[in-house]
DNA sequence: ACCTGAACACCGTTCAAGT
DNA sequence: ACCTGAACACCGTTCAAGT
C-alpha cells in the first residue's frame, strides 16, 4: 500500500495538474498552494521545493498554456484544408475554443505584469522598471510560439495573395490582437456562444479584404 | 481638529478613490479591504456597510472604469476632426492610452466571470449557470456605454461610405474585440510602446478596406 | 444609519529540523 | 535532495455591541 511512497515522486507535475484543473473548474481565486499541497498529500511547505512562490506556479501554468494554445491553433490550421479563409477561420475558432474551455488560464496567460513590481518599488536598483515589467522568460518564450504560429499563417496568406503585402510582423500582431480580443470578450461573458461563429467569419473576411 | 468627524461622511467614495489609486500603482493583488479601511481611518469592518464583499468593491471599480473608458473614447472621436480614418485612430489610441495608464483596472473590467461560481456549485438552484456567469448588472450596463460609443462610430462610417454595409452590430463587436485585444497585448507587455502607433494605424486601415 | 472590535477560518512565506 | 511542522504576518467575513 505504501502510505507515503518515495518523496511523492513527481510532486511538481502533480501540483501543476491539479492546479490546472482547479483553475478550470473554480477560477484563479480558488487556487491556493496550501490546498494543492493538501490534495497532493504533502505538507504545505513542500511545494516550495518546486515553486519558489505562488507566482512561480502561475508562471508555469501560463507557460504550459501558451504551449498548448500554440499547438491547438497550429493543429486547427493544418487540419483545415487548402482554402485560406477556412484556415483563418480554423485558427480563430481554435483560439476561441481554448478561451471557452480555459477562460481563467487564458486570463492568467495575458495577465501578470502588474503584481510583482510593488515589492521592488522601494528598491533603488529596480526603480527604473517598476511600472513596466515583462513576463518571465519562460512564459515569454512559450508565448512566442503562438506568435510564430500566427506568423506562419500570415506569411502563407501573403504568398498566396490572400493577404495584402507589407510588413508581416505588423499584420501578425494585429491578428493576434484580434484573436485575443475576441477571446477576452468571450471569457468576460460579453459575447454569446451564438455570436461566435459570425465573429470568427467576420475576422477572416476582414483580413482577406483588399486595400481600397 | 475633530479626530473622528461625522461617520467619516463619504466613506464609500473615499474607499473607491483609494482603491483606484492602489490598483493603478500596485496592482490588484495589493488591493485589500482591510488596507483600504486603514487608509481611510476606519475599522476593518466599516467597508462592509458600503460593499457587501470584496467582489462588490471590484464591481464598483469596473463600473466606474467602463464609464470613464466610454467617455474618453467618445471625447477622442469627437476631437479628431472630420476624416474618418483619423476618428478610428483616435478611438483606438484613446483605448490604448487607458490600457497603459490603468492596466490592472482594464483587466478587472474584462475579467471576473469565473471566480464567484464555485461557491454555488453545490447549490441546486444555481447549478445551471454555474459555469457561465455574467457580469453584474451595473457593470454590464456601464460596459454597454462603451459598445454604444463604438456602435455610433461604426454607423457613422457606414453612412459616410467609409465602412462596408452590413449588420453594424457584427462590425461593432469586431471593432471592440480588436481594441480590447490590442489593449490586452499592451497590458501584458507583449507590445512595445514603439509598436503602438503602427498597430493603431493598421487597425484603422483594416476596417476601412473594401471587400474584394 | 453607521461604525467598532473580537473572533474564525483561511492564506503565503520563512526556516529550523528531520529523513 | 526532498519534505515536515511550527511560526509569523497577513487576509475576508461574520456578528454582537456600541453611538
Amino acid at each position: 500500500m505504501a502510505d507515503r511512497p518515495y518523496h511523492h515522486g513527481n510532486l511538481r507535475a502533480a501540483l501543476l495538474g491539479e492546479a490546472e484543473r482547479t483553475l478550470r473548474e473554480q477560477g484563479i481565486d480558488a487556487l491556493s498552494l496550501r490546498d494543492l499541497a493538501r490534495q497532493a498529500g504533502v505538507s504545505h511547505g513542500a511545494p516550495r521545493r518546486h515553486f519558489e512562490d505562488r507566482q512561480a506556479l502561475l508562471d508555469a501554468l501560463a507557460e504550459a498554456g501558451f504551449n498548448r494554445l500554440a499547438d491547438e491553433v497550429r493543429a486547427a490550421i493544418d487540419g483545415a484544408g487548402e482554402d485560406y479563409q477556412a484556415r483563418l477561420r480554423a485558427a480563430a475558432a481554435a483560439y476561441v475554443r481554448f478561451a471557452t474551455r480555459d477562460a481563467a488560464l487564458l486570463e492568467l496567460m495575458f495577465g501578470a505584469k502588474n503584481a510583482k513590481n510593488a515589492k521592488n518599488a522601494n528598491n533603488a536598483e529596480n526603480a527604473n522598471n517598476a511600472e513596466n515589467a515583462e513576463p518571465s522568460g519562460a512564459v515569454r518564450a512559450a508565448s512566442e510560439r503562438l506568435f510564430t504560429t500566427v506568423g506562419d499563417l500570415i506569411r502563407q496568406g501573403q504568398q498566396d495573395g490572400q493577404l495584402p503585402p507589407g510588413d508581416p510582423g505588423r499584420l501578425r500582431l494585429l491578428l493576434v490582437a484580434t484573436l485575443q480580443g475576441i477571446a477576452s470578450l468571450v471569457t468576460s461573458g460579453r459575447v454569446q456562444d451564438s455570436q461566435v461563429d459570425a465573429l470568427v467569419a467576420d475576422t477572416a473576411a476582414l483580413f482577406t479584404r483588399s486595400p481600397r
